[in-house]
DNA sequence: TATATTAATCGTATATTTGCGATATAAGAT
DNA sequence: ATCTTATATCGCAAATATACGATTAATATA
C-alpha cells in the first residue's frame, strides 16, 4: 500500500523536503533563474520562453507560489512573478545548519 | 499525454533538479541529518531510527546514493553510508550563483 | 456591448514515486 | 554445511506529478 508517511517525520524534516520538491523539477528552477534575472516577470514572457503549454506554466507557477518561493500579482489581465528572497534565504539557512553539523570533523570512518 | 520534457532544459537546470529531488523527501532529510550527525552509519541504525520499513529505507538510500549525495561501503554482512559532501558544495554553490544574480537591486516593480 | 487578450482552472492520460511484503544475496557464526 | 543476520532487490498497489487541450474568468479595447 501507498500510505504517504511524511507526517510522521517532525516539521522541519517536512518544510525542508516541501522547499526541495518546489524546486525539483527543471521547469521551475528555469522560471525562477528567470525571475532572479529580470527581478519580475509576466506570465506571458515565461511562457514564451519555455518548452511548455501556457497551462503547463501555470501550473508550475502555481505550485511555486504555493511552497511560498515566488510572489504573484495581478496587473490587468496579466500576471506579474518575482521571486520572494526572504524564502528563500529561510531555507537555504536552515540547510546550513543541517548539513554543516560535523562538516568540520570529517574523519571518514568507513567511507 | 505526459510526456517528459525534460530534456529540453539545460543540463545546469537539470542537475539542480535532480539535487533538489533527491532531498525532496523528509525520510531522506531525515537519513541526511542523521549521517550528518554521526559521520557514518550503518543501515541497521537507520532503519531503527525511520518509521520506514527496511526495504523502504533501503530504497531511499539508493537514491541517495545515486544522485550522489552519499557513499556507501560494505562492510561484511552490513553497509556503511557517509555524506558525500563535496557533492553538497558544489550544489549549493551552483545554487547560489544561481539565486544571487539580483538579489541586490531588489526593487520591487510589481510584487 | 461585443471582442480580444491574458492567465487560471478543469479534465484526463500517462509516468513516476512511495511503501510494503516476499524473496534473494552475502557474509559471519555454529 | 547450515543457520543467522543484515541488506538489497523484486513485484505490486496506491498516491502524486507531469503535460496538454479545452474551457472559464477577468480585464482591456473597439
Amino acid at each position: 500500500m501507498a500510505i504517504h508517511k511524511k507526517e510522521e517525520f517532525t516539521q522541519k524534516e517536512q518544510d525542508l523536503a516541501a522547499f526541495a520538491k518546489a524546486i525539483s523539477h527543471p521547469a521551475r528552477i528555469a522560471i525562477l533563474n528567470v525571475l532572479a534575472t529580470k527581478n519580475e516577470c509576466i506570465c506571458g514572457e515565461i511562457v514564451a520562453i519555455l518548452p511548455l503549454a501556457q497551462s503547463t506554466v501555470s501550473q508550475h507557477l502555481k505550485e511555486l507560489k504555493n511552497a511560498g518561493l515566488i510572489d504573484g500579482e495581478t496587473d490587468g489581465p496579466r500576471s506579474c512573478y518575482c521571486i520572494n528572497w526572504k524564502a528563500f534565504e529561510k531555507f537555504f539557512g536552515e540547510f546550513n545548519s543541517l548539513f554543516n553539523k560535523l562538516k568540520i570533523k570529517n574523519e571518514k570512518a568507513c567511507c
